[in-house]
DNA sequence: AAATTAGTTGAACGATCGTATAACAAGCAT
DNA sequence: ATGCTTGTTATACGATCGTTCAACTAATTT
């Protein structure tokens, strides 16, 4: 006798979400926001069409819950951690080789164009970034006070995201690649020319 | 003997393409890759809905010329102009009120997103990116060579052009908006900092 | 004024979009 | 084993997608 075929797997709510989360960023980082259909998500997580609907209010919903896991990193609780280690800790995070890879970029493309767009996501995008932008003001206001340096943390900060995005942009962009050295080089020199030093050499050469 | 109505207006070939150009540019604009339907596009121009594929041979030959011509100004011949003049262009015309606005960003993006998708894009994006980092280098070297500084032209060009991008990206999409002169004089900071000076100062209180 | 040219319309096509829902089945408790 | 819970499938739906094309007409030429 014939053992019974099992035509599918069930899993927890939480792990299917997971799951689908994955895919809906896998998604994203192939085509983009043209790739981010339903029939393609699923496709991606195995899944047959109507589960998405099952586990996200919607597509929208989903969207969402992708960019709250892709900005986890960024509003970590860093206050056991020194400011110098705050800031190197995101410039370092910003170009791992986990996270700085072209079909990650490209998925932070795709919702960057919709954060204008859909009202949930962008609230949640300028929750993010706030914070984001709030930890780089307050180390690096704190480096200044204990080297007595004086300097616009505010004007700091918002170039440093702006280099940090820029140079994201650039490699997931255009096909002559810099290394992710060079990248970090780049970083630490912006503050270094304000004063702001650390005791490691970051050199794109080491 | 009522008179007779004129049911539509003919144009150029030129013009409408023209008009169809803008019009799609406004679409991206407000929703992004996602507004830039042929509905949309037409309903924006005011044409009904077959002309699109009239004046381009689909939507992707549109989205091309769009971004050709958005692009143009990254082009145009600069030998006649200074090497300290053409960087200074370069930063002034990125962030002039006419383009450094969030319409006009959402539309970059919008563009960005595709670029790694849709083959005929990223072939026009590549070029245009070459001559404008190639313009970048050049003038740069060329006011090393006068000013006799030791610097690495293609690491400043590529920080360069980093921070205006994620300057651009950073006013698109948060909400506490800069200044352009803030912007600018990110920038031109960036270039003092290698001893690439300029005639004015270039401070946002100005 | 008639003929020609060429820009424009609007309907139709098949495909795919996001969502809702009824039927189904896997795994657990009993 | 049997029933129950709930994760999953598959279908159906109306809307909208990009494209095609025959008919139409504004503007120009003859």
């Amino acid at each position: 006798m014939p053992e019974k075929e099992i035509a599918y797997q069930r899993k927890t709510a939480e792990k299917r979400r997971a799951e689908l989360i994955a895919a809906g960023i896998a998604c994203l980082g192939k085509g983009g926001m043209t790739a981010f259909t339903i029939d393609q998500i699923c496709r991606q997580a195995g899944v047959s069409r109507g589960l998405i609907n099952h586990h996200f209010k919607s597509k929208e919903e989903l969207l969402v819950a992708i960019y709250a896991q892709m900005t986890d990193y960024l509003v970590r609780d860093r206050s056991a951690v020194a400011p110098r280690q705050q800031i190197s800790g995101f410039i370092d995070s910003s170009f791992d080789a986990d996270s700085f890879n072209k079909s990650n970029l490209r998925a932070w493309l795709a919702i960057w164009g919709q954060v204008a767009t859909q009202r949930e996501l962008n609230s949640l995008h300028q929750n993010r970034y706030r914070q984001y932008r709030q930890q780089l003001v307050s180390a690096l206001s704190a480096i200044a006070t204990d080297d007595q340096l004086d300097i616009d943390a505010g004007s700091i900060a918002r170039q440093l995201i702006a280099l940090i995005d820029g140079l994201w942009l650039q490699y997931c962009l255009h096909s002559d690649g810099f290394s992710l050295a060079e990248a970090k080089s780049d970083c630490y020199r912006l503050l270094q020319g304000v004063g702001i030093t650390f005791e490691t050499t970051h050199s794109p050469r080491e």
